[in-house]
DNA sequence: ATGATTTAATTCACATGTTAAGTAATCATC
DNA sequence: GATGATTACTTAACATGTGAATTAAATCAT
């Protein structure tokens, strides 16, 4: 039970990766319950989310505001149509999908996003407005940080 | 194209769950293509890395450090022992599973950790060692305060 | 000791993450 | 307006995420 002779590896809580892992673990379980309840996901209902209002998107355009991956954005999608929750709308270019809420869809949203309001209210209520506020801006600014310096040179 | 007439939701970027899940894909970027030219998955990674120095951990612990839900978890450890990377250290409750590194897992451990500690430095080069610091601890914090609120009464 | 309970892992079923390959529509250019 | 490159998305294959059910071993109450 000694430690182990070998340059320490931080300890896993310290590790950025690892925090930032388990923060994110804990935010989305202040969600998971009332969408899951919905019959969402959490990834389903991020592309509702962004749906909602009547707004008219591309895979492509949604994939990147979502966080997810073109063929898992394949496979919510062809979910949340069978479930007749979203609808493709007809566009020039015929590569292209654009796809838009059905009333239900929005229906669904309403319902849900209640709930999550509710619960983002008491995240910043439970770690502080401000401090909540300076995170974001935190977590922003070290994604441009490493955007920048792909390039070696 | 005019904005919905509905009550905003925040923009995307601003809201927390989608800061920390963008923030988490920029960091592991910076890690999967060694990790991934090694053969491995970035939970593949973790799990070696938690046991790395000859460290033995059973199934829960693991789990719990490396933040992987135990049915991930049994599979990972399939995979690993069919590489021979890992191997079962006998234990006296005979449901606990005990696994340790091989050597061979160690030496990979040892190539992989090196490109590892060089991408952790470069990200606290460009973000600034201070404000690696203060995000992990706010990140840490935030954890904290989401934990005590799940019992509402 | 015997049976009920609890615990540690695994298995199952389905959804998503991830990379590479494939397909179809558009664009550029001649 | 035929052709080669590009673009937008889908498929395929495999790995992990997730919740519920299952199995086996240890523990507890009696």
């Amino acid at each position: 039970m000694r430690a182990p002779a070998m340059a320490e590896a931080p300890r896993y809580d310290d590790s950025l990766p690892i925090a930032l892992l388990r923060a994110r673990d804990a935010v989305t379980a202040q969600f998971r319950d009332h969408v899951s309840e919905a019959g969402l996901t959490l990834q389903q209902w991020r592309v509702i989310r962004a749906l909602a209002g009547g707004t008219e998107l591309d895979t492509t355009t949604l994939a990147s505001r979502c966080v997810i991956l073109a063929p898992s954005l394949t496979r919510i999608i062809r979910h949340l149509a069978e479930r007749d929750l979203i609808i493709n709308v007809p566009t020039r270019d015929r590569r292209q999908r654009v796809i838009r809420l059905t009333a239900e869809g929005e229906a669904l949203f309403t319902r849900v996003w209640e709930v999550s309001q509710r619960r983002y209210a008491a995240i910043e209520a439970a770690f502080g407005r401000e401090q909540m506020r300076q995170l974001v801006v935190s977590l922003n600014r070290l994604r441009a940080c490493l955007k920048r310096d792909g390039t070696p040179g």
